[in-house]
DNA sequence: TGTAATTCCTATTAAACCGATAGGGTTAAT
DNA sequence: ATTAACCCTATCGGTTTAATAGGAATTACA
């Protein structure tokens, strides 16, 4: 399941990408209109600026705003940022790996199989969107 | 994330269909040569028995036994007794659908669009793989 | 210079979920 | 009758999630 954490960054970054002009966007203006309580996106802003999507301006008149193109911020670093691994489980992922503590041998799992072919299907998808794909009309 | 107890239902099931031959298959065997815990593994059995994909032999010289051919159990069904909805979100979710709280129109919706992408993805290699799969050598 | 508006930081909380365990009841083979 | 297995219910500690609280620091602007 994906987080709510996730999904409001999502639909935060979204919102930013269609309506950013000149002034960054306010944290208030974005929680009322996507319906998503204030503090919480906070906290969920503040992960974004610190993995680099976002920049911030303080004070009165601050906000945020992208630091990239929105067609060069692909899921796969958002998802990774937000959600964590993309692979369903350790023993598959690219940027998480964990050996399971039961198998033996990864290779003769059925699991570690199946899960391979889901992770890289998903991984498509990530790979081939971006924020231009989600905000665009 | 993939749960324990998902994990541990594919790994008996292909337990089972693989030593599978004319007496059932004990829990304790499973357990010990999976490296699963016993007792959470029979909730795990009596899920899967209660959902038809197993049957049951009561009784010294029980166990558990397949009640359809490997080939003929998909992947999408054991999945969603297991581990549930396939798509991450609800509300594109074709099992399990639910309206989100915020979203006023889901057609609108960024993360919508995104996630309908994953789950016909990821249904794809779920409705092309049986347990045959992956018992098979 | 002061006030309001906004981000930033730390801590806490309630609820849900997960993985596992405990203890015994029921059933069937020998 | 004994034993070996599944069956049922309950519980429990740990972790994560989603959200809240309260204020500190910063900036615009009158």
């Amino acid at each position: 399941m994906l987080s709510k954490k996730t999904k409001y960054g999502l639909k935060a970054l979204t919102y930013i990408a269609r309506v950013e002009g000149d002034a960054p966007v306010q944290v208030g203006e974005i929680a009322a209109n996507e319906k998503i309580p204030q503090k919480f996106l906070e906290s969920i802003l503040t992960s974004l600026r610190k993995s680099g999507f976002l920049g911030s301006k303080k004070g009165k008149h601050g906000g945020y705003y992208l630091r990239k193109e929105p067609s060069e911020i692909l899921m796969t670093e958002v998802m990774r940022i937000l959600e964590g691994p993309i692979a369903m489980v350790p023993c598959v992922s690219l940027n998480f790996y964990e050996k399971c503590d039961d198998c033996p041998d990864e290779n003769e799992c059925s699991v570690h199989k199946l899960m391979i072919q889901v992770r890289d299907s998903t991984l498509n998808v990530f790979r081939n969107t971006t924020l231009a794909d989600l905000s665009g009309s």
